[in-house]
DNA sequence: CGAATCCACTGAAGCGCTTCAGTCCGATCG
DNA sequence: CGATCGGACTGAAGCGCTTCAGTGGATTCG
């Protein structure tokens, strides 16, 4: 004999399978006594509900799903933090899978949580091309973490990528910096907009002539291939990484080619996640409240369940986290300290804090 | 109209359900031109297989579960990195669940995977008892990875923490240390039997009267209390983390109070993952094959399903990756070097490299 | 030329559950 | 005292699929 099932209880406590369908969970109809010995009947027998028949039967899966670029990257972790607490409270079942940053295997992953019939679903810093998430929204309500769309029908929560980056550029103009580079995380989600925010801010103040973008991916190796491009014609004396992965692999390698942080060059990263803590020199990053927004994400998802139809942007501030990989220039002719900035200075950007929230 | 179904397809084609179930799954039965036809009137309805339907009928979800302890330590990662590949491969869809470290949060992620019919589950680094695991793996193929179980139904897969522990002890005696302590991981897995790895090996080594256990807890937090705790005695020259993420907290501990790494103490910590690489100061660990584990992981489950019900124990030899956190003691009279040796010598333990695997 | 074989296809049962329209019966009411 | 009502419970339909025993016509075989 397999699983037992709805039958075998209903015929051993001497009832219907519905009469046994309802107590089991937990609606009246059933008197106390035979509420009592139904349940100690499933329970003698071990039961467990076949999902696959609920769902099928009920239309109604209790399930979500959260699409993760990698696991790698402790952003996700974090964000899956803030998650998994709102959704088991009202009682969703949580499965994660992972797309790998390939378009290929986001999709299928989509179709799987699809077919499953997941209730709603989080992408996490999605690859997949902005179409084929908005046709996917169309059919389940799904939220976005960390990628801009257009789209009407999805719900979106990000910081303010372009905003970031100019925080950090104006952090290490502010420290004497002028010659500042900047490695990038190609197609990678946010990397975009980081980039433009890097150009911008360059722009602005009036450092065009020293913008150098080197790198292009999310990995540390692409880090360090982008230090050797930049070092090829001079060092930079400060460094915006695309995230502090990417800013980790450019002090592993700036460390392997004898240039020290922050002496020779100051790096800063983005994300501000456990890794920038854990370098026995801080890393200085670029906070997003991650946590925040895996629970903004689960309340949006409550949100559609309960007949929102218009799309929600979020769109949360960035701020800074100074650590010991940035300071000011070495030597040279201390540049005027004129207090030129490109910040707008009405929302507090600037969180100078070492005791992180672990 | 919700979902497109397969009748939706049989009317539009002109066609019996049956037969577009299993032209759709790639059975023979149709001819040429109906095969076409149905692919089509399929591709545009959009049409996605109902998964709870499709298990229900056919008593198999081809879906695999693994229950994650967390997603902050990349050794989960890895492992996953290991399994993902074979099981997408032979058409299964990986789906994970995190445990949070929690019986209670374990135990009921399991009961989703079996209501869910999931048909295999990999369990990595459970903290959940014994008993329970093994009820569990009664009734769904269970592999755990990362902890021991006397069980005869569980497979088990894992790397010899006490060696792994001896090889550490043995590295740090071979550099000249005698006051080696240990910083526990407490119910973590494995730490247990890093524990008495460490014992043991300092036993054999005549350092009874050195045996120092303290911290408490996979966690960097507790890794820094342990420290102080160390420190309100006297400072060890060496010490042996359960972990690389309570050695990474020991780290920082220990730059916070000015003792610096490898001079002042050495430490080695277990598992070598990314975050060993990417500290500024190489951490030196004990590896275990990560993800050649959750290849394991996914073969034996094949095994299962072709058949085998005999568990299999696999137990893997952890290898030393030294690095530069740990290096002889600084001053006083260079101990004798009387190669004395605890370590089985009969197979490769040491890996003496820098260059890792990405 | 009738039987056997094969191919393309159909019909119906049933997986384990939820849902909903009833049924039955004792208590309550006017 | 008959009508009414609410609580406890049942029966049957049906969710979307797979599976399997057929069916019927064309082709091949002896």
């Amino acid at each position: 004999m397999g699983r037992p099932t709805l039958d075998d209880i209903a015929e051993q406590a001497g009832v219907s399978r519905a009469l046994v369908s309802m107590t089991l969970r937990g609606l009246p109809g059933a008197g106390d006594e035979t509420r009592r010995t139904i349940l100690d009947v499933a329970d003698r027998l071990g039961y467990v509900p076949n999902a696959a028949a609920r769902s099928l039967a009920s239309r109604s899966s209790k399930a979500i799903g959260v699409l993760l670029g990698e696991l790698h990257n402790p952003f996700f972790a974090d964000v899956v933090d803030g998650l998994t607490g709102p959704f088991e409270e009202s009682g969703f079942h949580v499965l994660m899978g992972t797309g790998l940053h390939q378009p290929r295997a986001e999709r299928s992953m989509l179709e799987t949580f699809r077919s499953y019939g997941m209730e709603g679903v989080v992408l996490i810093g999605p690859q997949l091309d902005e179409h084929s998430i908005e046709r996917f929204a169309a059919h389940v309500p799904s939220v976005v973490i960390g990628r801009v769309l257009r789209s009407e029908h999805v719900d979106v929560i990000v910081n303010d990528d372009r905003r970031g980056a100019a925080i950090a550029v104006q952090h290490l103009f502010d420290l004497g910096h002028r010659d500042i580079a900047h490695l990038d995380g190609g197609s990678g989600p946010g990397a975009a907009l980081r980039r433009r925010g890097y150009v911008d801010a360059m722009r602005r103040l009036d450092l065009h002539d020293n913008i150098r973008i080197a790198g292009g991916d999310f990995t540390a190796a692409h880090a360090a291939a982008g230090i050797d491009e930049l070092l090829a014609t001079r060092s930079p004396t400060a460094i915006f990484a695309a995230n502090d992965v990417v800013a980790i692999g450019a002090l592993e390698r700036l460390a392997g080619v004898g240039l020290s942080v922050p002496d020779d060059v100051s790096v800063i990263g983005y994300d501000n996640t456990s890794m920038a803590t854990q370098l026995r020199i801080g890393l200085s990053s670029i906070d997003q409240p991650r946590e925040r927004m895996g629970q903004l994400a689960a309340a949006l998802l409550r949100e559609r369940f309960d007949g929102r139809t218009l799309a929600a942007k979020h769109i949360l501030p960035p701020t800074l986290v100074h650590r010991s990989s940035t300071a000011g220039v070495r030597s040279t002719t201390q540049l005027s300290t004129q207090r030129r900035s490109i910040i707008d200075q009405s929302s507090p950007a600037v969180n100078r804090n070492l005791h992180d929230h672990h």
